[in-house]
DNA sequence: GAGCATGATTGGAG
DNA sequence: CTCCAATCATGCTC
């Protein structure tokens, strides 16, 4: 590995002694690890065979607690790795041995499960010292592609790209399933209802959603699996793309969730592809709706705030099935050794339907934005016919009829101008997530717990379309405007992480603080920021150190200048410098500031 | 409210 | 396109 690649693989590790837990499949792909700081170190031999032993694996008195409260169910393979191990399939090895050394359910660290439901409901769950972490975030932040595909939403999303999400929220019953087909045919979209199959979906499963959303992931991996034979060779290329947005949660910076972090969905990186690592665990069947004073507008926290809560999660949560190929490696891998299969009830998606739009260049190693622009028409889709993406969660989505100021106006142009489908999948999910759900104030959930909540409930709201907001050309313009509309506030802060990854690649470069292209998207990956805030982040910084290259001149030759004067009035009482030596000095230095571009 | 820090935007230069 | 300087916009502190 090259000295760079030491470098960024440092910078996604953070600090190499951090431990973190991939409790299992399901966690794992909710996005949520624990790292616990004040755990004791004890690590069994017992389980050696299983876990990436490391200095720093740790087991809690009370993770042994739940253990032991679990221990009568089946037993799942703990995953127990560095975060550089997460980040690095290569180096993400699990011993042969784990598959037939089960470990001790007794020094189990995290609770055992082997369902969906069996997983205890996490916010019940009081873990001393622990941090929510994404492991997953690390993974993905190394793959360019998820933040290009995140960066160049320019309001227009093909519509290929709304329906594995789309589908998998509102459609999970034969008989939905028959309803968007009718849909999609009387939209015209030249849609084949075949590719569509319902033949894996029982009877009866219209009332027993018995398909969790490991069932549906490891679906889409499994599709994955099959379409990735369109793409050979393409080692970095993944079809689908972790639902990574926040770089807060991100090991990276062991940074916790809080009331500070940012918005799981920014202007910058759109929601569809980007989807909240974090909340799901919030949601289930409790819900809260706060007002936000800055918008006026209503918003659904859904907090599980019983252990029945929390096995229902997967009846609303619209985890998009989107995933980085690390995280299919690593799902994969523990879904391999805890024996999991994917269960029945879910249809199983041909690569057709899903697939990327035919405007995807295959053949070329430098997939920009600048090369691709955004998704072109294809086939199977009537020419000019494209869509606003939707972003399909019922976490955080403002309801429109009870906005009323600016927010409104922007949620219902939005939710006014889909097709009528989503439309009415959108209302529908509203209405459904009404009645099912009691408007509640919290309840007294752990202190740790209720603050991450009331984080996610004062954050910034995320709108539910993905189109990056239109700015008007002329700031004074908007100015005009903010007689109806409260004005967005465009310098958001930067997140810690993004602004850390700057900041030292800045003072490791200060003599040059001038970031190739390829630095920059490194740094906007790593920081999870866009290319174009690292671009005026170190326009700002150079500009605001006095680090310009016009301005270092300046000051150059103000210093040489100052130089040739102190030596003049130094020798001048030697007599020792003549008329010809100055000349030629102030000569040299306004020659040299000639030829400096400003 | 002033002062400051910071992020974004603008228009010009190259 | 990048870079720059100026400026705008916003939030924070005092």
């Amino acid at each position: 590995m090259s000295e760079e690649n030491d470098r960024k693989s440092a910078q996604v590790s953070g600090d190499s002694t951090e431990t973190v837990k991939l409790p299992d499949l399901y966690t794992a792909m909710a996005g949520i690890c624990y790292n616990n700081s004040h755990s004791t170190s004890s690590k069994s031999d017992e389980n050696k065979g299983l876990v990436d032993t490391h200095p720093d694996s740790t087991v809690t008195k009370q993770h042994q607690a739940i253990d032991s409260q679990d221990d009568k169910k089946s037993v799942q393979n703990t995953v127990v790795s560095t975060v550089s191990d997460i980040s690095d399939s290569q180096n993400y090895h699990v011993p042969e041995q784990a598959k037939s050394q089960p470990p001790s359910s007794s020094n189990h660290p995290l609770p055992n499960f082997s369902t969906w439901d069996q997983l205890p409901c996490p916010s019940l769950q009081n873990y001393p010292g622990s941090q929510i972490l994404n492991p997953l975030a690390a993974a993905a932040a190394q793959y360019s592609e998820y933040y290009n595909l995140s960066s160049r939403s320019t309001g227009m999303v093909y519509e290929d790209w709304q329906y594995p999400v789309y589908y998998s929220n509102y459609y999970d019953n034969p008989a939905d399933v028959a309803k968007y087909c009718e849909q999609q045919k009387h939209m015209d979209v030249n849609f084949d209802k075949t590719k569509l199959s319902t033949e894996n979906l029982s009877q009866d499963s219209i009332v027993d959603r018995s398909c969790s959303t490991p069932d549906l992931v490891l679906s889409v991996l499994q599709m994955e699996n099959q379409i990735k034979g369109e793409i050979n060779g393409k080692d970095r290329l993944n079809h689908w793309y972790s639902p990574v947005s926040s770089p807060d949660c991100s090991p990276i910076t062991g940074i916790p969730i809080t009331a500070e972090s940012p918005a799981p969905s920014t202007e910058q990186d759109s929601g569809f592809f980007s989807e909240d690592p974090v909340s799901p665990i919030f949601m289930s069947h409790k819900q809260t709706v706060t007002q936000l004073e800055e918008t006026n507008q209503k918003y659904y926290v859904y907090v599980p705030e019983s252990n029945e809560d929390w096995k229902n999660y997967h009846h609303i949560n619209p985890v998009p099935l989107m995933c980085s190929d690390m995280t299919r490696k690593m799902v994969n891998k523990s879904a391999m050794l805890s024996g999991w299969k994917p269960g029945p009830g879910y249809p199983m998606y041909p690569p057709e339907v899903l697939s990327r739009n035919p405007g995807f260049k295959q053949d070329s190693d430098n997939w920009q934005v600048s090369k691709y622009p955004q998704f072109s028409m294809g086939k199977g889709h009537k020419s000019g016919l494209k869509t606003k993406a939707v972003r399909p969660t019922r976490c955080a989505t403002p309801i429109p009829s009870t906005i009323t100021s600016t927010g409104q106006v922007q949620s219902d142009k939005i939710t006014s101008s889909l097709p009528s489908n989503m439309m009415e999948a959108h209302t529908a999910a509203n209405k459904i997530s009404q009645e099912m759900h009691s408007v509640q104030a919290l309840s007294p959930l752990e202190k740790s717990t209720k603050d991450i909540v009331n984080g996610f409930i004062n954050r910034k709201p995320t709108l539910i379309s993905t189109v990056k907001p239109s700015l008007p050309t002329k700031r004074k313009l908007e100015a005009i405007d903010e007689k109806n509309v409260k004005r967005v506030r465009h310098n958001e802060p930067l997140n810690q992480q993004g602004i850390s990854v700057m900041q030292r690649w800045y003072e490791q470069n200060h003599e040059n603080p001038y970031p190739s292209k390829q630095d920059k998207e490194d740094m906007a990956r790593l920081g999870g920021i866009s290319v174009t805030q690292v671009k005026s982040w170190f326009a700002n910084k150079r500009n605001r150190t006095n680090n310009t290259r016009p301005k270092v001149h300046k000051r150059n030759v103000e210093e040489k200048l100052l130089e040739l004067c102190h030596q003049l009035a130094s020798d001048a009482r030697k007599s020792t410098l003549d008329n010809a030596f100055v000349i030629q000095q102030l000569s040299a230095i306004i020659d040299e500031h000639h030829q400096v571009p400003h």
